[in-house]
DNA sequence: TCATCAACTATGCATTTGCTTAGTTGTATT
DNA sequence: AATACAACTAAGCAAATGCATAGTTGATGA
């Protein structure tokens, strides 16, 4: 039996078809993402995709306009103090938990290439990611953060990657770890200072 | 015009169907794959693909091995000494002299998660990578590699992302230049060592 | 030189697809 | 209660797709 969510109540079809194209891309590809799966899934007719976005083209981009708005996940849990075994923990159980968000946004990254009205949310998106890391380790006092910003979160990013595809959690888990030793063996302070002079550690 | 490699001489046409796939696959992504998108590319009739492959599905497989097999590039690269400038530009030049084969492969490992045949090819290209990369840092001297050769992969994996859709290319190098000292901040020896004790660095 | 077989092409068709048209139903406003 | 309009459904169609069938062409060995 396909998956689908009924007994839905009049208006609430839009919200619908939209969660729907997250688990639809994340479960059967973009080559799955048709006006009839995503019905389906929502449990409302297929033409009123039509109705709602106009055409296949339109509701991937507001599938990616909503999935990005609701997807600050990532987003706070970079901008923790520090990745520790309690943010690695956090962050494998967020990928174990709900993996067709993430699915979908990889797939949205990769398609953004071919597709210039996807290129603004994405953009958005791993700048904000980045930036807000970057901040963080502007605050704990690390040198050029930008660079370890980017080099960090692609390494998270990748991880991510890997344990939606090729590795098991606790992998995963013990390399996230291991990127936080990474960090705490760069100059850096103690804590967070938000101004003024404090302790660096030098490794 | 749409590009194809015409002129093709006899018995060269299933050779020219597999690279077609990856870069069909890489400009129009999966969905884009079609019996008449390849063979066009290709030069060929479409019909030709159910001779020499069968199916759909068929052709995917066989390209993915095809690719698998080509793709010793980063696995050379993953075995170099150390993760240096030169290392970085090699990194970035590749990816943006040949995205085609990267963003193949990208598009692979996802499609792996739903399609059971590819996976072996997939994690055999993983496994080969960060085993490589394992061995590289084990003879180096570091400690527990097999987290650490999991993360330095990742983070590579996560830049080569970047490039091929969000970044440009001196902040990527900048990026594995950045990934390149964290390494070098680790506990290691000076200099490969087969064998015997050697001079271990502490940072 | 000719037989054989693989490589290759031409034609065609059932299915799936995106999306249009024409309608129905629910809700909110007066 | 009547109006109006958005949310929604039913039916269907032109185009694209995977692939089957039937044939043609080129290389190769006897």
């Amino acid at each position: 039996m396909p998956k689908t969510d009924k007994a839905r109540r009049y208006g609430e079809g839009r919200e619908a078809l939209l969660a729907a194209v997250v688990h639809v891309v994340a479960d059967k590809g973009l080559r799955g993402l048709t006006y009839r799966a995503v019905a389906e899934r929502a449990g409302v007719n297929n033409t009123l995709i039509a109705h709602h976005f106009g055409s296949r083209d339109a509701l991937l981009e507001a599938a990616m306009q909503w999935a990005s708005e609701r997807s600050i996940q990532l987003s706070d849990l970079s901008a923790t103090e520090e990745v520790d075994e309690d943010f690695a923990r956090a962050l494998v159980d967020m990928v174990a938990s709900d993996p067709d968000l993430q699915l979908f946004q990889f797939e949205m990254i990769f398609e953004s290439r071919r597709r210039p009205e996807l290129r603004p949310a994405v953009l958005k998106l791993y700048n904000s990611y980045i930036g807000s890391l970057e901040n963080a380790l502007m605050r704990r006092g690390y040198t050029s953060p930008a660079s370890l910003a980017r080099a960090i979160f692609a390494a998270l990013d990748g991880l991510v990657i890997q344990q939606l595809t090729v590795a098991d959690p606790e992998s995963i888990y013990a390399a996230v770890v291991r990127v936080g030793e990474l960090l705490a063996s760069q100059p850096h302070f103690e804590h967070a200072e938000p101004a003024g002079p404090a302790t660096r550690i030098q490794s």
